[in-house]
DNA sequence: ATTAGATTAAAACGCATGTTTTAAATGGAC
DNA sequence: GTCCATTTAAAACATGCGTTTTAATCTAAT
């Protein structure tokens, strides 16, 4: 006997991949729905709003994600000397666990992560600082610890320079890819975006201030 | 006398200013009609639809800063020698222009450029490459130059980091700007992120690839 | 087999959007 | 002053959205 396949499970599913592709506020229910071959109003039955299940798609990788980087982050600051790169690299193991979630894991998150983040969506903003402020704050103390010449204030807006190139390289991936298959010849898989993103970002928060 | 306020000019204004704050799609036609003190029809009426007025806004930054920056990147091109931050430095004379347009015509227009690439809007995207793709062209080949050890495909990805990095930092700037200040008790100014923004994507361009 | 509760189906609701239509007002040219 | 083209005003239109409601269906325990 095959697992039966739930409402929800179906309804996180088609979600998901809409969301990831269009953003949120660009997918409406009826595609959703539709996609799911599910009634429309199960949505508002199952978990009661859209922003609930929008909430509900982040959960699935979130709670995953964030326990292990956490874990990767301290053990890494146990460590007495460590620098930029080695920070980043800590995101690798916990992005990599994603394909227990989804095979293409890590590319899905990333690019909900990303639309979160453009869009004005304030309650999914809210949502992550209230579940995981406490990993996000160790986040900080690791890269300072790593670059202490940078003022805190530097490593703040460092930091979501970071998320920017990262964010946005990921919402516009699947375009670039397709440009840049076009001018290079090269076929740029989802992942080996991450392997050309980190040594830009770890380059650009240890660039001298001035 | 003082010069004549057209229906379009009210327009044009209202419509950036909304456009800057919030993005397109989330403005609508309403806000903007009864900000700028106009009938609603009158966008249609003048500009034909909501996508015209919204080129039209980004017209008035855009013919002012491609063609600025096209020459400054030239005059550099021609020296034998310069590296990847004096590439970037090209940006500030052409933004600063903008003043020309509005006094706050910078950050204006680096947040509308944001909403333009983070919001899915393809017109906007297909505009702005029609219209400057050569100027973009350009400045790929000036940051080759500046980096011949970056393979052209690495350059391509870099500049959409930096991109990426940009816009994040304008389109989240007003709340980032507000936590920096709760956090480190200085205020910065809209430019100041520019100038913390310019050492970061040049310090990422330039990092090593591996 | 019946019944009570959980789920699905179908339709309608209320609202906001961009656009279009139709009528009124405006402003020069003759 | 009259007339005509341009512009503004007001209303309605068509569409899509998230949500709610009401009815039908399925499921499992009695």
């Amino acid at each position: 006997m095959t697992k039966a396949v739930t409402t929800q499970d179906k309804l996180l599913n088609a979600a998901e991949a809409l969301f990831a592709e269009q953003g949120f506020e660009q997918t409406s229910l009826r595609q959703i729905t539709t996609e799911a071959n599910v009634n429309l109003a199960s949505v508002n039955y199952h978990f009661g709003s859209k922003k609930a299940l929008i909430q509900a798609v982040m959960a699935r990788y979130l709670d995953v994600f964030m326990p292990k980087l956490q874990t990767e982050l301290m053990a890494l600051a146990e460590r007495n000397q460590f620098n930029t790169r080695e920070v980043f690299d800590c995101f690798r193991g916990p992005l990599a666990e994603l394909r227990g979630v989804h095979e293409q894991g890590s590319t899905l998150f990333l690019s909900l992560l990303g639309f979160a983040y453009a869009e004005i969506q304030g309650h999914l903003r809210r949502y992550i600082m209230e579940q995981f402020g406490e990993v996000i704050a160790l986040l900080l103390d690791t890269l300072h610890q790593a670059n202490p010449k940078l003022s805190p204030a530097d490593m703040f807006w460092r930091l979501h320079f970071v998320l920017g190139a990262t964010v946005f390289a990921q919402v516009s991936g699947p375009a670039l890819r397709e440009i840049a298959a076009a001018d290079f010849g090269e076929d740029v898989a989802a992942d080996q975006v991450v392997e050309r993103l980190i040594p830009f970002i770890a380059g650009g928060v240890d660039a001298c201030s001035e």
